[in-house]
Parts: C-alpha cells; sequence; structure tokens
DNA sequence: GGTGACCTGATGTCCTTTTTTCATGCGTAC
DNA sequence: GTACGCATGAAAAAAGGACATCAGGTCACC
C-alpha cells in the first residue's frame, strides 16, 4: 500500500518559481515580503493542499510536541480515566500523546521507555508496572535528562514530579468507616508488596487501627498478586477463618469484587456476616450486588495535573525542581459495609 | 526544562576521526568495513549509548512506522480491549500507536484526524464518533491515498476495509434467546439512529421477530441518545407501559445497565417481569444483580484482526482492495433473562 | 605498471526554517 | 552626471540526523 504524496515547499516554490525560503517566508507571513507575492503563495498553498512536514520540523526545532505516556494496562478503568484526562489537556496545549502499556511486566515498561525516548518525544510520563521492583531505567532516564513525571505508581526515590492520591488517607478513611460501623477484626487484602500503593494503603490502615487501639494481627494481612485465582485463594481463606472476621478492606475494587462474587457462591453474607470494602471506585463497584463501599479515585483529574504541571514545566512557567502533587479521595459508603450496630 | 543531548552519529565519528558514512556502515554491520574499525564503532557507540534519531530517519525513508487511533473514548471497556489489541500486535511488528479520542463529536474526529496526518502516520484506524452523519473527512482520506481501516463503528460506503461484529447476527441471537423463554412483546431499545450499530442490531432483532411470526410495532421501538438521563427517561416510559412488555433489549450494556437500575429502584423485578438484555459483555454486566443477559464482543480480538490486516496492506502482504471483516458475537445468557416458562 | 579488491570519505537527499548574502533600485551628495 | 549608500526583496546556504551512492585512495598480486 503506498501513502499519498505530501505537497512540500519545494513544490510550491517551483509551481510559482520562486525559492523555497520565500514561500516559507510567505507562509510565516514575514513582513519583508511583498504582499502580493505572500497573498499568491499562501493561495497555491491552500490550493495545493500543502500541509508542513511536522517531521522535518520536529528534527529542526528538536521538539516533537509528543509526550509518553506508560500505564500498566489501558483496559483497567482507572487508567483508562487518566489518559483521558492527560489527552484532553495535552491536546489543549498543542500536543499529541503516544500510549504504550507496560501489561505490568518490567521488561515491556523498559521497552517502551526505549521506543519512546528513540521516537523523540518531549517527556514521558510512566505509571510503573506491578513487576516494577528496580529502577534503573528510571534512574537512566534522568541522567540523560529526560523530563518525566510518574504517576499513582510511582517510586519515591526518583528525583522528579509525582502525581499521586493519598493512598493511606483513603485507606484510613475506609478503615475507620469499617470501625465506626461495629468492625473490630479487619482483615487487609493487600496486592504485591512492592507496589506503592499496597504499602500505601497498608499504612492507612494500620493507622486507623491503631487509633482504634487494636492491635495489628499478621494472620489479617493477606497477599494476592492480584490475579483472579489469586483472589479467590484468598477469599477461600478468609471463609475459612474461624472466627470470620467482621471487616475485609480490599487493596482494589476488582479484588473485591472477585472476593465478593466467591463468597456469593458459598453462601457468605455481604454485609451481615463480614463487611467488605474496596478502593478506587470502578464503575463496577456500584453495581454489583450489594453496591461496594470504596474510595473514589478521580483518574481524569489525576492525568489533568500531571501532564499541566510536566508542561509547565517543559514550557518554563514553572521550576523544574520536583514537587509531589497529592490528589485527595473521597470515602464512597454503599451497602457492602452498612451494618446494623 | 531542557531536555537531555542525544548522541549522533557525528559525534561518534568525530570522537573517533572517522566519518560519519563509516559509523552508519559499522552500525548497519555492513560487510564492506573492516572488522576492527567496525568493532571499535559499535563498542564507541554502545559507551556512549547511542540511539538513533527515529525522526531523521523517518523523514528520510518517509515512513514514521507510527499508527493513528481514533475512538470515541477511551474509557470505554471495550474500546480500551481493541486499542489494547492494536497495541500488542502493532508494537510485534515494529509499529507504535498513537490513540485520540473524539470524545463523541465529529469536529474532534476531524480534528484528531488532521493531527495524526501532520504527524506523518502511516496509517490510521478509526472507528467513527456518535455524531458522524456526515464522511467528507474520510473521503478526502481516502483522494488523499492515506491508508486507513475502519473498526466496529464503520460507515458503508467507504471503500476501505472495515472490522465489524456481525452486529445484526448478535441481535438476532438475543432476541431469539429472548423469544425462546417466552417473550412474545420485546422492546428494543436504540442508540442514535445514525450509528451503524443502532442499524444493524435493530435489523437482528426484527429478523428474530419475524421468523417467530411476530408483528413489528413501532412503539416497541424505543430511542434514547445514550446519556444517563435519556437512558432513565426510557426506563420510565418502559416501566409506565400497560401492559409492560415481557422483555427487553438494550442496545448496549451500560444503557441496560442504567435501565436496570432504574427499576430495581422503582420495584420492577428482573427477569420476573420483565426479561432484560445487553449487548457487548462489559465486565459491569457479569456482576449486576441479577447478572445480565448479552453477547460478547471480544475487543482485544477486533483490534488485532483490524491492525494486523492494515499492516499487512501497509508490508504488501496482501492485496489493498478493501474487504470487510466480520466477528462473531457470542450469546451470553444470564439470570436477568431466566423465566421459568 | 596495471588491475582489482577493499576500505573510507565526501556528497546529496529527505523537508523545513533561519540566517546570510546578493541584487536591484532609488535617492542624495559631490 | 556620476558615485555611493541605504533600503528592500529574494535567493542561496546551512542546520538538523540518518543513510545511500558515488568517488577516491591504498594495497597486493599478476
Amino acid at each position: 500500500m503506498k501513502k499519498g504524496h505530501q505537497v512540500t515547499m519545494k513544490e510550491i516554490a517551483k509551481k510559482l518559481g520562486v525559492s523555497v525560503s520565500t514561500v516559507s517566508r510567505a507562509l510565516k507571513d514575514s513582513p519583508e515580503l511583498h504582499e502580493e507575492t505572500k497573498r499568491k503563495i499562501v493561495e497555491t498553498a491552500k490550493e495545493m493542499n500543502y500541509q508542513p512536514n511536522l517531521l522535518a520540523q520536529s528534527l529542526r526545532i528538536s521538539r516533537t510536541k509528543t509526550l509518553g505516556v506508560i500505564v500498566p494496562e489501558i483496559t483497567s478503568h482507572f487508567f483508562a480515566s487518566c489518559i483521558s484526562g492527560i489527552q484532553d489537556f495535552a491536546n489543549k496545549r498543542g500536543y499529541n500523546v503516544m500510549i504504550c502499556q507496560s501489561n505490568e511486566s518490567i521488561d515491556q515498561e523498559i521497552a517502551n521507555i526505549k521506543t519512546l525516548v528513540a521516537s523523540q518525544v518531549d517527556a514521558l510520563m510512566i505509571s510503573l508496572s506491578r513487576e516494577t521492583n528496580h529502577y534503573e531505567h528510571l534512574f537512566e532516564l534522568y541522567n540523560r535528562e529526560i523530563p518525566f513525571v510518574l504517576f499513582d505508581r510511582v517510586h519515591e526515590d526518583i528525583p522528579v514530579s509525582k502525581v499521586t492520591f493519598n493512598d493511606a488517607g483513603g485507606a484510613y478513611q475506609v478503615t475507620n468507616h469499617l470501625l465506626e460501623t461495629g468492625c473490630r477484626s479487619i482483615v487487609y487484602v493487600s496486592g504485591p508488596e512492592d507496589l506503592y500503593i499496597s504499602k500505601k494503603r497498608k499504612e492507612g490502615y494500620l493507622k486507623a487501627l491503631r487509633e482504634y487501639g487494636i492491635e495489628e494481627n499478621p494472620d489479617f494481612i493477606k497477599v494476592t498478586d492480584l490475579t483472579e485465582a489469586d483472589n479467590i485463594r484468598i477469599a477461600k481463606e478468609i471463609a475459612a477463618m474461624n472466627p470470620l472476621p467482621d471487616g475485609v478492606f480490599c487493596m482494589i475494587d476488582p479484588l473485591a469484587v472477585d472476593v465478593l462474587t466467591y463468597w456469593k457462591s458459598v453462601g457468605i453474607k455481604v454485609p451481615e456476616q463480614i463487611a467488605l470494602a474496596g478502593f478506587t471506585n470502578n464503575p463496577t463497584s456500584g453495581v454489583v450486588e450489594p453496591p461496594l463501599t470504596t474510595v473514589s479515585q478521580p483518574g481524569y483529574e489525576m492525568g489533568k495535573l500531571a501532564v499541566s504541571h510536566l508542561l509547565d514545566q517543559l514550557d518554563g512557567l514553572v521550576s523544574d525542581d520536583p514537587i509531589s502533587i497529592v490528589l485527595d479521595t473521597t470515602l464512597v459508603p454503599r451497602k457492602s459495609s452498612q451494618r446494623s450496630i
């Protein structure tokens, strides 16, 4: 399949018998050109459907006006929202966006970075994969002075700007909510422990317990790799606990939904026997039965803030010094935690 | 913020005191170069962390190895799946992907096309916005010989390859299923009537009715603009019908979920009073109460097929003649249509 | 000495944009 | 009337990076 030919300045110049530079000046509306010549050139350009070759332009000014975005997976509603926010606000400022997904693999993440850098993106926005437990590729990026920001799944030691949710705060909110509804033995189901959000949410969970004078119980902290099979394993494990805990806080909604679905299939009643809560407020969470108590994380907002800050830095509107933007979450209490005390 | 400097062939050449072409040949592992020189150059390149500038390369060969994708919205699980499939298989063949969303607006769609074309993407993959009811921008693309394919939301008159689901077939399956479970007065809730999928699914609905000897009843065809408010308006309208219909087929899952949610709030029982079915098999549909009967559309597969065919055309592996790829759907019967006859 | 093999350098191309240089014309001053 | 200077418009050149092609140079062997 051959690609349609693109009209270049050269052709316009040839057609009108002027030099390429004259054409350039005319299109740039330079004052040092005869009005008549200018008019004629602009007209011809339009006639020939001339579109400047952004590639050549970018090569010259060595800016592509393109951002690279790496997310663990696009099909996650949360990341899709982030991308949506990034898109909208990048476009508003004249930037395009190239999106890659790491599929939760660090190798893929590294490969993505390489590709995007080779494509000369002006900057990167990265949310780390689940697997990412070493950070050389990010430090290299930093050393090569390629601007980037981290969002949601960040690593704190890297001296770049980060946009995160107040994950500890959200987990505190939700644990506290469970405590207030009367729960006293609350299980925390964590994702992979290397994950930034796993750690932070655990912090919030423990803090809430401490404030209620409840001692940390290692048996009450479960870890899943977030695959459906492993989530169900945990659901079984909890169902087999004797006595049953009276509350379960799952690190993330899909995990909570898997657990809930399994429990329903074996007749465990939520919230009567166990109160359940998740995190993120996925669209699914509002429609399961019972609707899931969770914490809302506006992904669109996060994308918007992250990209806006990054572009501010690129355009020199704000200092290059790394900052940390922390977004607040909101508790969304629903039926899954509604216990009659 | 200044961008880190990229090592070029020039610098390698300068450092080693050879010419740029020698460096080029060494990196291309050309046989017409002294082994020792080659080794040294490759080594130095690696040392200096040389990365070829894809921009310059693209300018030269006038291929960017980048595809442009336009979807109505990224946050839709279905389109996210398509993108995921496109990504994975484009990457496999050495292509990058630039994604834009039209936000269901034709103006945005036109703007996206313009941006992507200016960025010199090698080809486009487009799923039309809800609003798109004229097609000049697509014909222009065609006339400019810029390769593109349409997927899911297509327009039949454009002579390019299209990848769709057997929408009529899926709607037939689901309507037929409702008929088999005993429904006789079945309402079809359609999206905007310009939409390709609205039309096709209506076709299937009518065909199934015809085969059961049931006459088409215009009162049984409702149209929503797919906003939540309008969906609820339809839900109310159906709830007010006297007698109630015994089955409702909603053109798309989120619509069905909106309807279901409203009905639950006013005490209409599904499936006892009305059997309900959707289309697409969103993740949400499996977890609502009752779980929603629907038709599964593998978006990942669609993305994969669409991008593979497009790249086959680009690479000259298959003819440029437009073809139509139609994917089959699978009925997913769930409780929402389970009536005791 | 001539021819071929082998290696390497220079040049041009892709396209746009910016800078420099050149040419023309007009006006003023000698 | 001629010469010089200045203003203006337009062409030429360069830069940006990769790479193909052509041309040149060196060595060895016949």
